[in-house]
Order: C-alpha cells, then structure tokens, then sequence
DNA sequence: CCAAAATTGTATCCTTGGCTACACTTCGAT
DNA sequence: ATCGAAGTGTAGCCAAGGATACAATTTTGG
C-alpha cells in the first residue's frame, strides 16, 4: 500500500496534490489507525493486568501472533513502544500520550451515538471505526454538541 | 491483506471467530469501502456527464489510471460494472442499486454531521471516511435522530 | 530440577492496492 | 487523410498487512 508515486523523468502530474497531500490521506489513514488502535489496546492491557504481550494483543485485535510482532516492531520503529524479547510490550511517554488521546477521541465518538439514540453495542461497535475517519473540527462540533445535550 | 487462515494440519485455533466471521468485519471492511467509493463516484459521473471514464475517476479518487481500470476490473468481476476497451464504464443493475445506497447513506452521515453542527466541508470531508463503518442499526438511530430534529 | 506446554520470535509466502513504463487506440486538427 | 495528443490498456514492480511453519525461550507441573 501507499505506493511511491515519483514523477520520476516523465511529466505526467495530472493530480495537483502533493505528495505530502497524497500521504497523510485517505489511502494511509489506514495505517495511522492500525498504529492507534495498537496503542489504545496495549495501553488497555498494561492499565488492567500490568502487562501486553503479543500474543493476548494479536488475539484481541484478531490477527495472529506474527502479525501482533510485526506491527510492534513498527511502532517501535515509530518511536510509540519499547519491547524486549520475552518481556512484553510497553508505550513510550509519547505512547502514553496517544493512546490517551485515541481513548479521549473514542469515548467521544460513542457518547456522540449514544445522545443519538443509537444502542450502546452498536455505539461501540461502530464507534471503533468512525473514530479514525473524524477530523478534529468535527471532534470539537461533537464536543459542544454533548454540552449543550447536558444543560 | 485478508489472508487465507485454514487450519491446516494442525491444530492451533486459538481465535474463537469463524472463518465467516473474521472476513466481512473489520479487516475487509476497507475493501468494500473501496469498491463502494468507485460505484457511487461511476454513477455520479454517468449521471453528470454521461460517461465515465477510467482516467476521471482516477482522478477524483486520487490515483493514477491504472490503478483505476485494475479496479474497475474487480468491480466486474464483483458483477457491479461493465465496460469494453476504449468505451467507459457503466453499472450493472446490481451496481446502480449499490451506488443508491451508498449515496443515501451518504447523505445521511452528512445530514446528521450538520445536524450536530459540524461544519459543511468538514461533514463532507468525514463522511467520506465515516460512512463505511456505519452499520444499519446505527443508520436506524440516525434517520430517527433526524426525524425528531425536524419536527 | 526437568520435561512438557505455552509463549515469543523469525522466515517465507500470499494478496492487494498503488505506481511507473510502455504499447495501443481514438479523436481532433490541420 | 494523417499525424500528434490524449486516453486506455498491460506488464512488472513495491510495500504492507496477514498467514503458516518452525525455531527458540520461558513457565509450570510433577
């Protein structure tokens, strides 16, 4: 996925969005919410039970245990999480911080449904996909939204 | 993506979700997407402007031609759309129906977003990626929402 | 303390969505 | 009528998320 895209010697740049434009888009927004929900359930499982090892990760998220490595070590990579062999997973202070946000941003997005009437299986459910498509604009129009209900 | 999972040999089925039930949920989910952003778009354009051609929708959707008409080749295969060399795309009866609710739900989103006061680019921004996780129950909710809103 | 079970890590492979490059039509002007 | 531009189609490549298979390391029950 999220191919190179170079305009390497021919002209051809018929799409006026940059590269920058391009990533950071649609197409990788994907990515960006498979790292968040990574980040949410590890920082779920050190909160509960002191402790996120890849393989209770890989089966909450429903994805083998190699797939749960792989995508660690990415956020490694990405500076989100430390691990050592055997040992476990941990968030970096930077980790921390996101996981809090996604948390913030989902509980958001549910109580949204939920003043809409929407059953809270459904909320939950759904809420854990509209999540990473909703912008912060949108995110502040909910938050006061949720106020107002309230008074 | 969407990898097989067979249970080969051996044992090791630690998941407790069927095959079923891991396809068609949150994984292929984003395939589906796709083949629906194509369908609504393909309509659009047949509908403005009387064709729609792989390079246009290319275009709209952010990615090169090819990469468009390898698409359009699935949404065949899928049995929405149809097309001969050099001469656009059209939908099959099947795919027409598909891009009517696709847009309604569309609209939907968009209409409840407003409602709760988001901005008008920033709901049609998000709709876009919001619409794809929305089951019918929670679509259900929103027609009621709007229902009461308006009277 | 030690063997069996469970967990973790590594190596490959598959599929998919994207891209570029290049070949082949069509279409529109001379 | 023809040539060049624009649009289409095809082939081959890449990266990423997933999977299975197998090796290595804990953990745990006797």
């Amino acid at each position: 996925m999220s191919g190179s895209k170079r305009e390497a010697t021919v002209i051809e740049l018929p799409r006026e969005e940059t590269q920058a434009g391009r990533f950071g888009k649609t197409r990788d927004a994907q990515s960006i919410a498979l790292l968040d929900d990574y980040v949410e359930l590890i920082s779920d499982l050190l909160a509960g039970t002191g402790e996120a090892r890849p393989t209770d990760i890989g089966r909450r998220l429903g994805v083998s245990h190699a797939t749960a490595i792989k995508t660690i070590a990415r956020l490694k990579r990405e500076g989100l999480a430390t691990s050592r062999p055997y040992r476990g997973v941990f968030l970096t202070p930077e980790g921390e911080a996101r996981a809090a946000l996604v948390r913030a941003r989902h509980r958001l997005v549910v109580d949204v449904l939920l003043a809409l009437g929407v059953p809270v299986e459904a909320a939950e459910a759904d809420a854990e996909g509209i999540e990473h498509h909703v912008s912060e604009t949108t995110l502040a129009a909910f938050r006061d939204f949720l106020k107002v209900q309230r008074s």
